[in-house]
RNA sequence: CGGGGCGUAGCGCAGUCCGGUAGCGCGUCCGCUUUGGGAGCGGAAGGUCCCGGGUUCGAAUCCCGGCGCCCCGACCA
């Protein structure tokens, strides 16, 4: 019985399992266009939460939200070579309107920087107009060959922000304030630790001068990337001509940055906590926090418990907790355990004729572990537990990550076997050529995810290369990556 | 775009080799009994067997041609 009902284990096979446990939870299912998705309440829940928190830090960094459409005129992708290069291949394009083919095609938008710069160029006279941070929350569009349910789906929900400044060194401390952000995010609000740092020429955005990413560890040993920053230089002031009178009365173009986080994040939050009963959401960013199953077996308990429930749900929301109670009738207590597990709600409080009695609830953790708790403080008691959780899944992701890195590796070999029974992050050092890390993708089917930033590097820095034996320039992570 | 798998009830599948009344499990609906870790019994509803041709007295099954989805590889947040 119990057989039947469990999904395939991260064990037998981790892509199963992944997409069994997001049909299991109801996070999101396949639409009938191919590689698209729906994502269903349960997964779009957890979107909102990462909205508001994320819109929240974005504001009280002085940030304001805008909205661009979702057409683009196909000659604005042109604009900046490298951009054009990058996403040409992986656009929709539509040719028709209103029945008649278009003098011009509009590109679905793959990603804003040449819509919202056009418009910057427009609103953008002066100095005192700067900086101009906006960001805005949106839908975009790329034709990607392969998809996998919040990993690649060829439309997806991100936030993109496009700020302008008068300076490098503004841009590049606008790059960095976001990257710290999101790092903030992933780690507090997601509880998946991050490894920050450059993107190398080959991996960066098409059309910035540099990309900064947060790069996370599942728990296949697959590296995520969770989120990106970019300094973007004056590539698209230059095409969009987006320029600026200074104080001295000169036209100069400006700095521009864009970073982005998307539904993708749901993905990495499936693949750092889920379990192999279901998704194990982190409480801060769960639907409900707390589900309340009430148990009788009379009426009389029925109407009893049921009424317990309502109560201590109403004074647990009113300390500011996202609780629900489980009032189906006909369904056994087992089953509803067994259901919202499988829905990742970190906290259950059984409430019977026993608990009535006694004045406690049985608290379970999504985590492992059941106890009775007194009704009597419960609020607070709550809000230390899922401080409590939240700190525990950060820990323990991080203490995967640690066993799951090598650092060092004393040869060229050891790096090659270590990727190649999927060991994780590995770090090392890099002559710096294009070509070598070129030849170790084809050859390890690894990349190099990011040059960590100075707290993530090894406390002796590599002087070697780990491919060419040459004199290594930086130290790189290298890992398999989704 | 290559390689593999699959399309049959809401979901998961059997039936296809060897043509002959379209089935099983779960779910759903009704009734009664149940409810501290996936309830039991009784009754019921639910189908263009992916689509189009062909062979045949007769096709889910055989033949031809399409389409779609999933998985694995080449692009990517």
């Amino acid at each position: 019985m119990a057989e039947s009902k469990a999904i395939t284990t991260r064990a037998q096979d981790f892509s199963a399992w992944y997409n069994e446990l997001i049909q299991r939870a109801e996070l999101a299912d396949h639409s009938p266009v191919r590689g698209c998705m729906v994502i269903r309440p349960n997964g779009y829940a957890i979107w909102e939460q990462m909205q508001q928190a994320l819109d929240r830090m974005f504001k009280e960094t002085g940030h304001q939200n805008a909205y661009f459409p979702l057409f683009i005129p196909q000659s604005f992708l042109s604009k900046e070579a490298e951009h054009v290069e990058g996403f040409a291949p992986e656009t929709a394009v539509v040719t028709h309107g209103g029945g008649k083919l278009l003098d011009e095609p509009l590109v679905v938008r793959p990603t804003s920087e040449t819509i919202i710069y056009s418009m910057f160029a427009k609103w953008i006279q002066s100095w005192r107009d700067l900086p101009v941070l906006m960001n805005q929350w949106a839908n975009v569009v790329r034709w990607e060959m392969r998809t996998r349910l919040f990993l690649r789906t060829t439309e997806f929900l991100w936030q993109e922000g496009h700020t302008a400044h008068i300076s490098e060194e503004e841009a590049e401390a606008e790059t960095l304030l976001i990257l710290s952000l999101y790092r903030r995010f992933m780690e507090e609000w997601i509880a998946m630790p991050v490894v920050t740092g450059l993107k190398t020429d080959g991996e960066k955005f098409a059309g910035a001068l540099r990309t900064y990413s947060c790069e996370a560890l599942m728990q296949d040993n697959r590296a995520l990337q969770a989120g990106t920053s970019h300094n973007l230089g004056q590539n698209f002031a230059k095409a969009f001509e987006v320029t600026y009178q200074t104080a001295e009365g000169e036209r100069e173009f400006v700095w521009n940055t864009s970073w982005g986080v998307s539904t993708r994040m749901i993905g990495g939050l499936i693949m750092t906590h889920g379990d192999d009963t279901g998704l194990v959401c982190p409480p801060r960013l769960a639907q409900w926090q707390v589900v309340i199953v009430p148990i009788w077996r009379s009426d009389e308990e029925r109407d009893a418990t049921r009424a317990a429930a309502l109560e201590l749900q109403a004074t647990l929301r009113a300390a500011g907790l996202r609780v629900t109670v489980d009032q189906r009738e006909g369904m056994k207590p087992g089953a509803k355990y067994y259901e919202w597990e499988a829905r990742g709600v970190p906290f259950r409080m059984e409430l019977g004729p026993r608990d009535l009695a006694s004045g406690n609830v049985m608290l379970a953790r999504r985590t492992g572990g059941k106890e009775p708790v007194p009704q009597e403080g419960l609020a607070e008691r709550m809000h230390a537990e899922i401080d409590a959780m939240q700190v525990a899944l950060l820990e323990a992701a991080k203490a995967r990550r640690e066993a799951n890195t090598l650092r060092g590796p004393k040869s060229k070999q050891e790096f090659i076997d270590f990727l190649e029974r999927d060991g994780g992050f590995v770090y090392a050092g890099f002559c710096g050529d294009p070509a070598v890390e070129a030849e170790i993708k084809e050859q390890t089917k690894a990349t190099i995810r990011c040059l960590p930033d100075p707290e993530f590097r090894s406390p002796e820095a590599p002087t070697t290369c780990i491919w060419t034996g040459k004199p290594a320039t930086v130290e790189a992570m290298w890992a398999r990556a989704y």
